[in-house]
DNA sequence: TAAAATTAAATTGCGTACAATCTAATCATA
DNA sequence: TATGATTAGATTGTACGCAATTTAATTTTA
């Protein structure tokens, strides 16, 4: 085989590839928070979800999925259970029908009080150097700034 | 409220967490991927299992699994799809009858020559240093490793 | 200002992910 | 060699993730 031809299917190795490990990498830290999450009844994606109520207190389903990189298709029924189990409020907006406000409640900001304990556990979980974890940090944000 | 108080809390913000990040570049690698999967009639993850056919020609399901990180719940139907679009086959080995054994076909090989244009365009696509992409490559397969 | 365009959520449908369980085959060993 | 343990895949059930479509509300503009 001619050397380019070779060339260009190692290029097809999983090997060569940066997506599989960047895709195997993100699926492994999720299952790694899992223990830690099952305790407080929460899936990753309604963790983080979480995580942005903690911090803003209310805010519309749009805003709620730029900040998550994620659509109403996923965040429309993650709501209504986080609602289910009582953490957050989903109302109309007074200013624009079409909005969904959603507010965290008295029992959300009482789940934070046991969340504060993940992140320490994570991050003895993943053993990285400080200066590892800044450049990686630094490198997924390039990549996520690109679209 | 007290400094160390805070310093928790903050610790609980979307920002400052690594997983995030790596969670959504995952997401947004493969929605890059989509465009140039969709001519192929591929999904990522049907790719990545074909990735490891075109190299390996035969494997067992759960060799396959191992090299992906996936379980059976996941493959099984995958590559039910995998051999209805006529790219693998599916059959018991004889040496042990628990174990399945997947094959490439003529048309499986085929699609190689089709996909190897994947990694010169998402190359373009994710715009980093060689440097940048070295070391991303080199701590995700370190975090993988820890497992 | 009435019609057209846009916007925000919800819905639908397909394809993962993965835990848990089940079934069948193989292995280990008492 | 019978039987208990282990192993490989398949199945079931829950939860995303996202494209495409729908519905209702708002904005634009002819």
């Amino acid at each position: 085989m001619k050397k380019e031809k070779q060339e260009e299917y190692d290029s097809l190795k999983l090997s060569s590839q940066l997506c599989f490990p960047l895709y195997a990498c993100s699926k492994e830290i999720i299952r790694r928070y899992k223990p830690y999450l099952d305790d407080l009844d929460l899936t990753y994606t309604q963790y983080i979800a979480m995580m942005v109520m903690w911090e803003k207190k209310s805010m519309h389903v749009k805003d709620l999925g730029e900040q998550l990189y994620l659509d109403s298709g996923t965040l429309t029924p993650l709501l209504k259970k986080l609602e289910q189990k009582g953490y957050v409020t989903r109302t109309k907006s007074r200013e624009d029908e079409r909005a969904l406000v959603i507010s965290i409640t008295e029992a959300g900001e009482k789940l934070k009080k046991d969340a504060v304990k993940i992140p320490a556990a994570m991050g003895a979980c993943v053993r990285l150097e400080p200066e590892e974890a800044a450049f990686l940090y630094k490198i997924l944000y390039k990549i996520l700034g690109e679209i």
